[in-house]
Order: C-alpha cells, then structure tokens, then sequence
DNA sequence: TAGGTGTACTGGTAGGACCAGTGTGCTAGA
DNA sequence: TCTAGCACACTGGTCCTACCAGTACACCTA
C-alpha cells in the first residue's frame, strides 16, 4: 500500500531561511536590473521603505549598506528623496577582484601575466574596430602624455593610466575595461614604490613613450597582431626586470611574434 | 608678508566623512587580509564586537552584512563564537559579473570574449609549465568526460567544467582560473536553454570531446601556442552561431593562427 | 550509561529616540 | 521689489532596549 503512494509522494527540498533584509535586497536590485529603476532615480527614504516593506528601519538600513557595498545605491544623508541608483557597476567587480587578490595572496607576476593578456586583447579589439571618434580620443591622451612628461613623474603615470583607459574603453568590451583597470591599478599599488627607486625617471618616462607610441601606430594601422603583441612586449620589458628569474620566464612565455 | 607665508601654507585635501561602519568593515577585511583572521576563525559575537569597537550593535551588523555579502564572512544564528571567515570562492566574483550583466554593460559577445583570452592563456600556461602530476589530472579529468559521454548530458556538462577547472589550474596563474570559471558560469547560466534546444545532444557531445582532445594532445607536446589557438577555437565555434553577426565577427578577430 | 531537557548563548527583528547634515521655503530687512 | 538670512522639515547616522528564534552544550533524570 505504502508503496503504491510512492510515486506520488511531495518531492521536498532543502530550505534556507530567508532573512527579511535579503527580500529587500531582492527586490530592489530587481527593480533595478528589470529597469523599473533607472541610475539618476531614487528609492524612498529608509522610513517609507520600512512601510512599504514592513519591516524595522534596521532591516531596511541593512539590505540599503548591501546594495551600496555592491555599488547599486549611493545614500547621502540630507538627501531629500533617498537613496540615489548608481550607473556603474565595474566598481564592484574591481572590489571583488581586489578582495579575490588580496585573499588568494596572488603575486605580481601573476597579475602581470593578468594584464599582459587582457590588455594586450583590448588593445587588438581596439586597433581593429575602432573608428575616427575613438582613434581621435587615443591620440589626444597620447599627446596629453607627452605634455605631461615634461612636468613631473606623478603627471606622466596620470596621463599613462589616461592612455590606457582611453585603448581599453576603444576596445568596446567593458570586461576587459574595467579587468585591466583593476589589474593596472593593484599592480601600481604594488610596484610604485619599488620602480620610484630604480632608473633615471626620465629615461623611463622616455622609454614608455616611446613603446606606447610605437603601439598606438600599430593601432592606426589597424594591426591588432601588431598591436598586442607590441603591449604585451612592453610589459614584459617593464616589470620584468623587477621580478624574480621565475615570474619573468612565466611572463615571457605569453609573448606573442611580433610582425 | 602673506607671501612669505605662502610656501609654509598647509595643503589641505579634501575629506569624506567615514561612517562608523566601515571603520569596522576596514578593520575586520584588514584582519582577514593580513592573516590575523584565516578561514573556519570565528569573529566575536556581535555583542562582543559592539563592545570592541565602541558602537552599537546595529552598526555592527550592517558592518557584518557587508562583509557578509562580500562572501568574507558567513553568520548563522545560534553558532558559539559568532560568524565565521569563509574560505576565498569565486563566488562573489561570479555575482559581481552577474550584475555587471544583469545591467546591461556586457553581453554574451564580450563573455565569450573574455573566456577565449583568459582560458586561452590559462591552457597556454598549463601546456608550457605542467609536470607529470598535473598532466596526469587533466588526463584523467579528460578521460571522466569520455565516460560520462555516455551516460547523460548533464553528466556530460559537468565533467566537461571539471576538465576546463583542471587544465586551469594547471596554468598555476588563480587569477586565470578564477576568472575563466566564472566567466563560464555566467555564459553557462545564460546560453544553456538556447544551446539544449539546438543541434543533437550527442553529436554536440563528440564534437566537444575531439575538440578538447585535440588540444589536450598539444598540452601533451608542450604546445603552448597551438593549444591556445585550438580552445580559442573552440569557443568560436562553439558558441559563435548562437551570436549575432556581429558578435559572430568580433569574438573571429580573437582567434589566433594554428601551427 | 543513554536519553531527553533546560539553559545560556547566538543572530534576527522591531521600535523608539536623538543627532547632524541638507535643501527649501518663508520671512525680515534693504 | 528683491535679496540675504533664518527656521523648518526632511534626510541618513547612530544608539538603545527589548524580544523572538534558533543552536550547542551541559546537566539531569530514567
């Protein structure tokens, strides 16, 4: 008997409890990703959305710190109307990144090889596709590095990291953006003050113009082999000397021929 | 005078106020970072937290809910001792993509994009730098695919992540394995009903495993560039007919010549 | 000794209170 | 009439207290 009411025996699943400020979370986030909510919008004040809700303003103040962590909401107290909804979101991709390195004790030279292979494809993606608008942006950060590199060594590495943002952001994939400004800046975090102390700035300054410029030729000529291979060479020639005979043949080995 | 003051003048910079909050996120993240705190540690219990930092019990917990949804901690009520620090994951960084998609700033063209450069290398690196014992995982990983051929899709499927999750650590670079895997999660979680309903499953099945037996053999002969080239390929032509033209043309300029 | 039960913790939530910013409208003065 | 300044209403930031609901562990009983 008991075995003819096997079939239709309930199928029960495991449960989680649901805590009351991961509904408000829930929500919101999903009237932002379906677009009920747009960036520039605002969300009611934390005591409206305990009515709407019905829940504490602790619970509401809860779910509001999870979704700013996450980069959704930017809340300013005095702020008539609420919480502001954020446009960018790459922040906290970046933050995750960051947690991700800072936990996993990655070291530099993996982080190199990271950026030698992202941005060495944002540079290829951006040689070949770009148009005159986004040619005319690289340019202009070019020059502007080349303004800066008479100024001082701080102005230089502003206009460099310009200059890249500008080749990624031509690449038209926002991954690989926001992935090699990540890795570009944890690197520099790293690195800064070890690359301050060794060489003549201005001949390093000069040097990095002069590959930057020899890539972004590459670009104008629509040679995304060229091109790549040209950003990943010059990554190698700059970091290398500063890591350990190991990490340097690693990062040797995502080398691409040149021509 | 006043210009003889000029030069002794304080820079003052600008402040941003810091909320109670993330004075206790930064000095818990700055605890798990430095190793003070390693995963299975358990933090204090909330009151006890309240009463280390001098704030109140709410505050702390909207410090916790943030570390909490940064996949840093995990709390459970009832546990002695307070949460827990969890192990690093890919998780969180799984969920960052997840909304940086959900946003709309990328599309299943750029993910496809991102995984053929990151597994690309990642298969690279295992092919140039593996010894017997990691060869010897992603033969195995590669021979669990073969069996589970026949058995069932999903079977298939998982044993198929596996080997990509095998051959990437081989490249000893976890940033690559990290990335690669949840960016296959997250191309996974939004092509799978498009690619069921296409094509004959088993047919999809052998031509998946010639193809990843194709490159495992140049992981064999230590063909760095060959084997890149073919998972390049195979993600192309994999996922390139369920893609746009356009996508179709852009994710072509990734591939890189064979032999 | 084995089992059940009670207790002392834990986090989850509610509600109230106060402070400190911020914007706006109104008012008093020119 | 116009404007400068002030008061107010609103925002978030923080604190406090209280209670509920799980969990683990020790104790107590059969």
């Amino acid at each position: 008997m008991t075995s003819s009411r096997d079939e239709a025996r309930p199928q029960f699943t495991s449960v989680t409890p649901v805590r009351a400020y991961e509904s408000v979370v829930a929500q919101i986030e999903d009237a932002v990703f379906t677009g009920q909510l747009v960036p520039g919008d605002r969300l009611p004040s934390e005591r409206d959305l305990m009515a709407q809700f019905g829940v504490s303003r602790g619970t509401v103040r809860e779910a509001l710190r999870v979704l700013e962590s996450g980069g959704l909401i930017r809340s300013r107290p005095g702020d008539p109307g609420g919480a502001t909804v954020q446009a960018n979101s790459s922040a906290r991709l970046a933050k995750a990144l960051t947690t991700f390195v800072k936990l996993g004790q990655i070291g530099v030279g993996e982080l190199i090889e990271f950026r030698m292979v992202v941005e060495g494809s944002a540079v290829r993606l951006a040689a070949e596709l770009h148009d005159e608008a986004a040619l005319g942006a690289m340019e202009e950060a070019f020059a502007r590095m080349e303004e800066a590199a008479g100024v001082s060594y701080e102005a230089f590495s502003a206009a460099d990291v310009a200059f890249h943002l500008a080749v990624a952001s031509c690449s038209s994939n926002s991954l690989f953006s926001a992935c090699s400004e990540f890795a570009r800046d944890t690197v520099l975090a790293l690195t800064t003050e070890n690359l301050k102390e060794s060489g003549d700035p201005s001949e390093r300054i000069q040097e990095t113009l002069r590959r930057h410029g020899a890539y972004l030729q590459a670009i104008r000529d629509r040679d995304g082999r060229t091109a790549e291979a040209l950003a990943r060479q010059d990554l190698v020639d700059y970091y290398g000397p500063h890591l350990s005979p190991d990490e340097r043949a690693r990062i040797r080995l995502l080398l691409l021929p040149v021509g």
